[in-house]
DNA sequence: ATTTATAATTATTGATGCAAAATTCAGTTT
DNA sequence: AAACTGAATTTTGCATCAATAATTATAAAT
């Protein structure tokens, strides 16, 4: 008896994931145009699924459809870069405010206990990597907006779309700390404008190592 | 001769407009099932670019689709509205910080023209909505951030699926004008947060007389 | 020799058809 | 009478097929 998977995603959704996985390897690099029979060849699947997917990422700004020429993998230049930092920033700092507000305290204690493991991991890049994500995905699941979640993740999408795509330099782990500890202590301090300024400027750091 | 379209959008642009006025209109009401084989006789094409043209709606929030249970128009309950509203405001107040350090003169003239316009059709509900419509759009064009404006219209997309969907209640039209002014004062200032902050407090009394 | 026009090839877009899955209705059993 | 099982109908989802549009290559004319 084989275990089947229990929540069958539509074959369109699977085929914009692996998609999503192979432009973000660069083995599709941006500017580069997509071979939609190729693809449907190699996946062993028809063109039907195929181009619902390619509709699903030109919506999510991954890929540019062109009338009547196919679809493209996005570029992304300097501008783009910095106005899409420039939105998760703003977009975060807001959340980490409404967190201050309104975030309970078993929740803010949860965050204290992710900020903890973070610094426990400051020798471990890979570690440290993994969970100042996963600081900055309960923090918007705590905020509780679903279309500010949307649009975040869309926005880190398109972010991963960049060579230098890592919103965390190896060599920023100390001030990335520091700046996390700044967070982390207005969050619990309940300062909800303090917060969103620490969370800004995080970010802001962040792009100037970036650039 | 007849003049044909010059820039022929594919058909499941044209669709999915078509449905998005379907939903805004509420001939097809929020929870609703959409059935696939009726709207794809009545537009008399088949149902591939009619399912396109729902997927692209179901990124954009409009619909939500259920594996294996087709398409339903999105239900937005009080706490959606209120989540997107607050996204507005935060993106379109940033959006009035960055034009007030970044537009040039002749951008400031223009929405200058623009209020000018506005305070002249106080008397002219539709009027005054259409301008104010305008004002908000040219402004979010000088902040020059095309992530930002996609965001922001699928989120009045959003809005639009609720009953009281103005932005600008009819009875508020001398507030909004006072609250206006006071953007357009601090844009003419080059006050960055002043700017933002205006734009905050007009959308914050837009929200109380939508409740 | 270069440019333009036409034809052919290639690829996107839309239609139709088929199979699998889910819901609904009916019949039987407890 | 109520609940459960089974069959039939409805609908989604995927594949194949046809047509339209665009690009490239070749040939002819200036």
């Amino acid at each position: 008896m084989v275990a089947v998977s229990l929540t069958p995603r539509a074959l369109y959704e699977e085929v914009a994931e692996l998609l999503r996985e192979r432009i973000f390897n660069r083995e599709l690099s941006p500017g580069s145009w997509i071979d939609e029979l190729k693809l449907a060849e190699q996946y062993g699947i028809s063109r039907t699924p195929l181009r619902e997917a390619l509709k699903v990422l030109a919506t999510e700004g991954l890929i540019t459809m062109k009338v009547r020429r196919g679809a493209y993998v996005t570029e992304v230049n300097e501008k783009d870069l910095t106005d899409v930092y420039h939105l998760l920033s703003l977009l975060e700092s807001d959340a980490a405010g409404v967190v201050a507000r309104h975030g309970t305290d078993v929740q803010l204690n949860e965050l204290q206990d992710l900020h903890n493991e973070l610094e426990n991991a400051a020798t471990n890049g890979v570690r440290f990597f993994e969970i100042n994500e996963a600081f900055h995905m309960r923090l918007l699941e705590i905020a509780d907006n679903r279309w500010r979640n949307q649009m975040v993740a869309d926005l880190r999408k398109v972010m991963k779309l960049n060579r230098h795509n890592s919103l965390l330099k190896s060599g920023r782990i100390e001030e990335s700390l520091t700046e996390h500890r700044a967070i982390m202590q207005a969050l619990a301090a309940r300062d909800e404008n303090s917060a969103a300024l620490r969370m800004r400027d995080h970010f802001a750091n962040g792009l100037q190592a970036a650039a």
